[in-house]
DNA sequence: GCAGCCACTTGATCCACGTCAACGGCCGCG
DNA sequence: CGCGGCCGTTGACGTGGATCAAGTGGCTGC
C-alpha cells in the first residue's frame, strides 16, 4: 500500500512535512488503542496527508464506526445485502466468497488488518459476495455516502478512493492466468507474506487463518493438489509449515516461481 | 433477427495500406456527428443525469479530446506509459494485454464502442497494460487530474467513476475461476452479444474483430481449443460462423452454458 | 504464376491436475 | 471411554485441454 516512486511530487512524501502545526495526530476521538490499529489501517495514507488540516482529520474520524468484535465464522456481510458502507479490517482476517449457481462456494479474497473491503459493491449497489470472518475480527465502517460526500470537499481522500479501486481491478484479474499450481501458491505466500509486511507485521513468520480448502479454493485447485505443493515446498526447504504456522525459508525463490502472478 | 448493417460504426475493415493522414489528429470535439458517438458512450448517463445544468455538460464536452483515428494495430497507450488520461473508445475495438516476464502475450480484454479503458492505470500511475487497435478505431481522452477536479464539484461525474471502477473489479475477476473451456467460449460471445447491445448495435450477428488466438489467450485456452469449441458451437445449431462474421442462434442456451462466468 | 506467410482447422498424443479413496490426528460430545 | 466429524496428507487413476503436427485457403510480394 505504500505509494510507488512514480508519482512523488516531494521526495519523502510520507513524512509529516512542514513541522509548523506539530500538534498530535490523532484527536480526541478514541482511546490510546486507535492509534495502533489506524497506523496500519489502509487509510492512514490519507490520515497522514491531510494531516495539515484537522478539519478534515476530524471528518473522517467522526464518520467511520467499529464494528465487532466477531468470532471466527461471523458475517461482515451477506452477498445481496444493500450496499451502504465500505469497511476496513482492524484486527483479524476477513474471507470474501460468493456461492455459484450450483452451490459451491467461490473464495474470492482474504482479507488482512488496514485493508478496505466492499469496493466492489458500489457499482451493482449490493454486496456481491459474502464477507465471512475466519478468526476474531474487528472492523471499521464507513458510510459511503458520507465519504462520497468528504471525498468531493477532499481531494487526497477521493484520490485515495480511485486508487484503492483501481488496484482492486488489478488484483482482481491476477488470477485469471493460467498457472501452473507451484506458480500459484507459491504467489499466495509470497503475497500474503508482502502484505503482512506492509503494515508491519512479520512478514516471514506468520499463522494461516484460512483451511487448506480456503486456500486451494481460492487459487481455483484441489485441497489435495494445495497440500501436495506444500509438502513438497517443504521437502525442498522453501517453507516450513506445521499445522497453520509457516516459516518462509525462501521468499526471493518463492517470488520467482510465482513472478507471472505477481506484477501490480 | 435480422441484421442492421447500418448499425455498425464501420463496414468491415478493409486493410488500410500506409497512408499519411492529411487531417488533423486530434479534431476539437464539437461537430454534428458527436452526438451520435455520446449516446454510446460510457460517460453517456452522466451526460444525461446532468441534463439539467448545461454548465457541467459543456465542462464534460470541453475536456474531452477526440484522438485517432486509429488504424488496426496501433498503440493508443503502451505498458508503462505515465497515467495521465482516461479513454473511451468510440467506434472501433481496442484489446488491452501485458506481457509476462517469458515474453509471452496476455491479453487482458477487449473493449468496444462506449467503454472505458485505463481506470486501472491510476493506482500504479502508469499503464499497467497496453492498449492496441483491432480495426479502424476512433477514442475520446479524459485528462484524468482535470475530470477528477469536475468530479469534486459534480457529484454525479464523481459516482459514475466510482461505480465504472467498482464494475470493472467484477468483470476482472470473472475469468479466475476454474471452467471448461465449453462455458468460457459461450460466456464470451454472450458477453460480447450483452456488451453490443448495450449500446444499442444488434448483439446477435456481429463481427469479431478479434483472431482466434486472441481469444484463445483472453479465455487462457489454446487457439486450437477455441477453434474446435467453436466449430463444435455451429455443429449442435448454437451460433453461425464464418471467418470472424458470427450469428448468435441460441443466446439463452449460450448464456446458460456460460453462466457461472457471467455473474456480475 | 509462384513462394511465403498467416489464420484457422483437424487429428494424435501427452500430462498436470482433478477425482476418488484410504488413513491418521484432533476435538467435542455423549 | 468410544464415537463421529473435520482437517490434512498421501496414493492410484482418469481426463480435459495443451502440445505437437499436418493440411487448407487466403493474401502479399516478387
Amino acid at each position: 500500500m505504500t505509494d510507488e516512486p512514480s508519482n512523488k511530487p516531494f521526495p519523502t512524501p510520507l513524512k509529516i512535512r512542514g513541522r509548523a502545526h506539530a500538534r498530535p495526530r490523532h484527536p480526541p476521538a478514541g482511546d490510546g488503542r486507535d492509534a495502533d490499529f489506524c497506523q496500519t489501517c489502509a487509510f492512514a495514507d490519507v490520515c497522514l496527508a491531510v494531516g495539515y488540516g484537522m478539519t478534515e482529520l476530524n471528518a473522517l474520524h467522526c464518520l467511520v464506526e467499529h464494528v465487532g468484535p466477531f468470532r471466527s465464522g461471523e458475517y461482515v456481510f451477506r452477498d445481496g445485502d444493500p450496499f451502504r458502507s465500505i469497511f476496513a479490517v482492524r484486527a483479524g482476517t476477513v474471507k470474501t466468497s460468493s456461492v455459484d449457481h450450483t452451490g459451491r462456494e467461490q473464495v474470492l479474497g482474504f482479507h488482512l488488518p488496514g485493508e478496505v473491503i466492499g469496493l466492489n459493491a458500489i457499482y451493482p449497489d449490493r454486496f456481491p459476495c459474502n464477507a465471512i470472518t475466519l478468526e476474531k475480527t474487528q472492523c471499521c465502517r464507513f458510510s459511503f455516502p458520507k465519504i462520497s460526500a468528504l471525498a468531493t470537499q477532499m481531494p487526497a481522500v477521493q484520490r485515495h478512493l480511485f486508487r484503492m479501486l483501481s488496484k482492486e481491478i488489478g488484483t482482481a484479474g491476477s488470477l485469471a492466468g493460467d498457472h501452473s499450481a507451484d506458480a500459484r501458491v507459491a504467489a499466495f505466500l509470497a503475497d500474503l507474506s508482502e502484505r503482512y509486511a506492509a503494515r508491519g507485521l512479520p512478514g516471514s513468520r506468520f499463522h494461516l487463518s484460512m483451511s487448506r480448502a480456503d486456500i486451494a479454493n481460492y487459487l481455483r485447485l484441489a485441497s489435495e493438489t494445495v497440500s501436495r505443493v506444500l509438502t513438497r515446498f517443504r521437502s525442498i526447504g522453501l517453507i516450513d509449515i506445521v499445522e497453520r504456522e509457516l516459516v518462509l525459508r525462501d521468499p526471493p525463490r518463492l517470488r520467482d516461481i510465482g513472478q507471472d502472478l505477481l506484477r501490480g
